[in-house]
DNA sequence: GCGCTGGACTTTAACGTTAATAACAATCGC
DNA sequence: GCGATTGTTATTAACGTTAAAGTCCAGCGC
């Protein structure tokens, strides 16, 4: 057995680099470069002892010299948007959380990117130039639409990436993650159901939304199972002001609606004060559902019933995806469809209500 | 004058690295360096020459080399934290694409940081985690407090770093940005004045918040300065219930409050419920005010009057401070105060409103 | 004509890592 | 006992960049 005398170089001060830890422990610096990266390689002794001083110095790999040479960063790339502040959805901020948490978990740090204004083109200008200057490993992209140019890049770069939003072109190789608001709205539409409603409207998204689309067919697919009528629809722009509009519009209908499912927070905040200005009480005269589970859901009063993104697992999986595809994992791409949960609020409950927001 | 047979080398296709460059250009590697970052270490028709080649080949110097060599990766990092969903605000996301967005207008990039928990031990040693592996050229943070151990951390190593929230410490050597609650506070209490209200409470936060404090001085010195009573005054925790209640508690005094200055809009729709609990009417029976300009007070009926900070401002602010930092500016660090705007809504509002929030 | 100076450019070496290859020793088959 | 094999560690070279040092030459003073 080795006396004492073995690693025994001096002990360095400030960066630790590999070769100091080599030369402390007496190997080459090959070898230590092994002991991290493929220690079935060395001799289970030698590793142990690599491995030790690698701890006693506090060794960390300098990630530019392993970029330089590895041609990958360890770097995921995402582009944050500017946050609409007519929006109520915190849904973005949290995703972000999410997505930097299990990047960081699986070994990885997110770098944003930024593009000015709305159009893809200068989006993928910002993902080119950067791509150009550091080996990004990855990319992850969310609100995606059909036909999106950003995909179409990504992919003739050959740059592993994985989406927040399902494939809309039907393109099976594409790695995404989405939630389904399909089923989430069906299950709003079905919770207002058992509550007793039977005239049931949905304030919707444009036609030209995918997600709005998806949303709208969970509540229609609910009412017909029902043989409810679906008469009472609206298709306008995410703001307050449509929703508002929205509502009234169906509540003025010749059968007025009692219940109305809206595809996001923001139009059934809208439908809210609709109500209010008609003096009709949220949950015992009309039952409102939103959609995202905005922190203004759970602070209006009465609380708004609404759907929560499992935006945790959407961050998680979204790595997990990108990860497959960055070791080349033979497997195709993942599709991962995740369930919203329907958050009861007194906005669909026409029993008596405390005066908090929720029970 | 040389002929055409100049800067003919060949012309390289994927990567294009220095040495390309300076193959076609005629030139050697260091000449196309000297060009981009020494211009005028060359003969100005040299320099002309290798530009000319570079934007030819759309040459993008390699930051892993860069940041191996110079041991400086143009990285900002910045630590995000969850979002809690009880919170109105969105001020931290729309802080993270102003400060990304002048970031990489100065050539910089966003990488984010992860620490779990709560205490600024996990995050120090994400920092220094970080630090180790990669030369981080400056750190941003936001939200700090009195003796706040992240800077005596970064101090510490040496790092450049500037802070969104200023010195509480009375430490000039800080470089921050910060925005003036008291000033806010102050103008919307002399708002609520200027509609004819006397009797104004004030909701603010814990008395160990240094920010609730200057929020809260704000309304102090107004109200002093007019001769009028301080006495109602709540020093709770920023949460919509404690809002509420405190409200009722300054509802139930023996000289009611008719005006309701909050330190944050979740603040102020806690008392806004509190209201509607006892059919007042905002802005008519009682006037409050909020602050941070959430999405939430823009949606709820009617409007609040909030106080917004200049967030694009300080995001530019920041990093020109880092700028200056990395630079070894040897001007002393900048502090910077921005004064926050006041948007008035029907909830400070006596006058006949219309139905939508903002006129 | 000789050394000297300064400008324009090149060469060398290094940042820290790792793939590829080489070197070496022990083990094996026959 | 000798080539072949296998297992272990070392050496070399390269990733792309740039500071430092070196080369070369024109212009200058005397």
């Amino acid at each position: 057995m080795e006396s004492q005398h073995v690693s025994r170089g001096p002990v360095p001060h400030g960066h630790v680099t590999l070769s100091q830890v080599a030369q402390r422990a007496g190997v080459s610096a090959q070898s230590v470069s092994n002991a991290l990266n493929n220690p079935d390689r060395l001799a289970p002794a030698t590793l142990e002892r690599i491995l030790a001083t690698v701890a006693e110095l506090g060794y960390e790999p300098n990630l530019s010299a392993r970029a330089l040479r590895n041609r990958s960063s360890h770097l995921i790339a995402f582009k944050v948007r500017p946050s609409r502040p007519d929006k109520a959805s915190l849904l973005m901020d949290e995703f972000l959380y999410a997505l930097n948490r299990s990047a960081v978990a699986a070994g990885y740090h997110l770098i944003l990117c930024h593009a000015e204004g709305e159009g893809s083109t200068e989006e993928i200008k910002a993902y080119r130039d950067l791509l150009k200057k550091t080996p990004v490993d990855a990319f992850v992209l969310a609100e995606t639409h059909r036909n999106d140019d950003r995909v179409a890049a990504l992919r003739s770069w050959g740059v592993p990436f994985a989406t927040f939003g399902r494939s809309w072109d039907g393109d099976d190789s594409l790695a995404w993650v989405d939630v389904d608001g399909r089923a989430g709205t069906r299950a709003a539409t079905e919770h207002v159901v058992a509550q007793g409603h039977r005239r049931i409207g949905h304030v919707g998204w444009l036609a030209e939304s995918e997600i709005g689309q998806e949303r709208r067919e969970g509540w229609l697919e609910a009412c017909r199972e029902r043989g409810l009528p679906t008469d009472l629809q609206a298709a306008v722009a995410d703001t307050l002001e449509d929703g508002r509009q929205a509502a009234h519009r169906m509540l003025d209908a010749p059968e007025p609606a009692t219940a109305l499912v809206c595809a996001s927070d923001t139009l059934a905040l809208g439908v809210l004060r609709a109500l209010h200005e008609r003096g009709l009480r949220p949950g015992v005269e009309v039952a409102v559902t939103g959609f995202d589970d905005s922190p203004t859901a759970a602070l209006v009063s009465p609380g708004l019933t609404t759907l929560r993104q499992p935006i945790d697992v959407v961050g998680r999986q979204l790595i997990q995806a990108v990860e497959n595809l960055i070791a080349g994992d033979p497997r195709e791409p993942q599709h991962v469809l995740l369930q919203p949960d329907l958050i009861v609020r007194g906005s669909s409950l026409p029993g008596p209500r405390p005066s908090t927001a929720t029970p």
